[in-house]
DNA sequence: GGACTATATGGGGTGGGCCCCCGTTTGTCG
DNA sequence: CGACAAACGGGGGCCCACCCCATATAGTCC
């Protein structure tokens, strides 16, 4: 299915990584609305190549972040072996405590109509751990896993920067605002 | 201590009731990042007529959306007096509602140093509602009124455009994740 | 009503960003 | 080493934010 059998030239995939690399920088200091002129002047390299390599900012950003959602995933899954019902509030922690430090990618991890694929994965561990939660009590079953990473991610979006506020806020959304009975 | 005793011109006065028009009916098309250039466009005005009556694009959107922000206030303290205990779950599910259907009103609330005064309102009410649903042993006494706001302000950003998981993802956060004993 | 002045306006400049065309360079492979 | 496909980047088109300063005008005083 993916189109891409024939290596690319040496020189293309050496840029692809300085373009990468670049915006990694640019990105940490700026977030996700980011200059792609400035990134690509960072890269030295000229912006249509940027803008060949990547076939938009969302996709740019994907590949930026893709290393660190791939750990998060592992780290999910591992969750959901060692932790048992306990792993899906754990995770979601992590989960929001890292995105809210990583500028740019809370924006990242907002689903779009073409999936940038960053989402995917998450959605799949996050099910895993959804279904142990609920197995062990720990989950209302009509709690979507699409609702979860929304909330997650509004409260990383909301505390970019900030990655205490966004411990707090995950705390009290998965604990409820009530006084413990 | 407001600075402006003089009235201004009748031109000033009617120019600047044009733009928030022109600005009102931009913005809810494309949002907080709206192009000012066309705001003014739109309201038959140069841009540095823009630029000379709202400061920055925060001052312009504080304006746009003050009547409705207003309006949340004063509900907030009626619910305050009707409900009682209550009273904060549901204004917090109305404001919540609101701001994800006013296109570019959840970035607007977001507060900023130099407090645009949209959010300062809304902090007051909303910490009348708190005291009283502390009062009745609804809302647990170490949550913050910022944090509460902050959590709504973050689903509201994440559900822009989408009331109905506005309203989904509030009411879980408000009630917790786990299943009802 | 007319003249004067502080107040207000807008054309257009500057500097930047996004996106893309197309003439040029460069890696690759026979 | 030569030829060709692959990749590059200067620079143009278009839009934006923000601001300067020459011009226009509302309000006021006689």
């Amino acid at each position: 299915m993916t189109s891409q059998q024939i290596p690319h030239r040496a020189d293309r995939r050496r840029n692809r990584e300085r373009l990468l690399a670049a915006a990694a920088e640019i990105v940490a200091r700026d977030g996700a609305s980011a200059s792609l002129e400035e990134i690509a002047r960072r890269a030295g390299l000229g912006s249509a190549t940027l803008h060949r390599h990547f076939s938009s900012r969302e996709a740019l950003l994907a590949e930026v972040f893709h290393e660190g959602v791939e750990r998060l995933a592992v780290r999910g899954r591992e969750l959901n072996e060692t932790v048992g019902g306990d792993g899906l509030a754990v995770w979601l922690e992590e989960l929001t405590r890292y995105t809210a430090t990583t500028r740019g990618l809370a924006v990242s991890l907002r689903p779009t109509e073409a999936d940038s694929s960053c989402h995917g994965v998450l959605a799949d561990v996050a099910a895993d751990l959804a279904a142990t939660a609920v197995g062990a009590g720990r989950l209302r079953p009509e709690v979507t896993v699409d609702d979860l990473l929304a909330l997650a991610n509004g409260i990383a979006i909301r505390a970019e920067g900030d990655p205490e506020l966004a411990t707090r806020l995950l705390r009290m959304a998965i604990n409820g605002v009530a006084p413990r009975t």
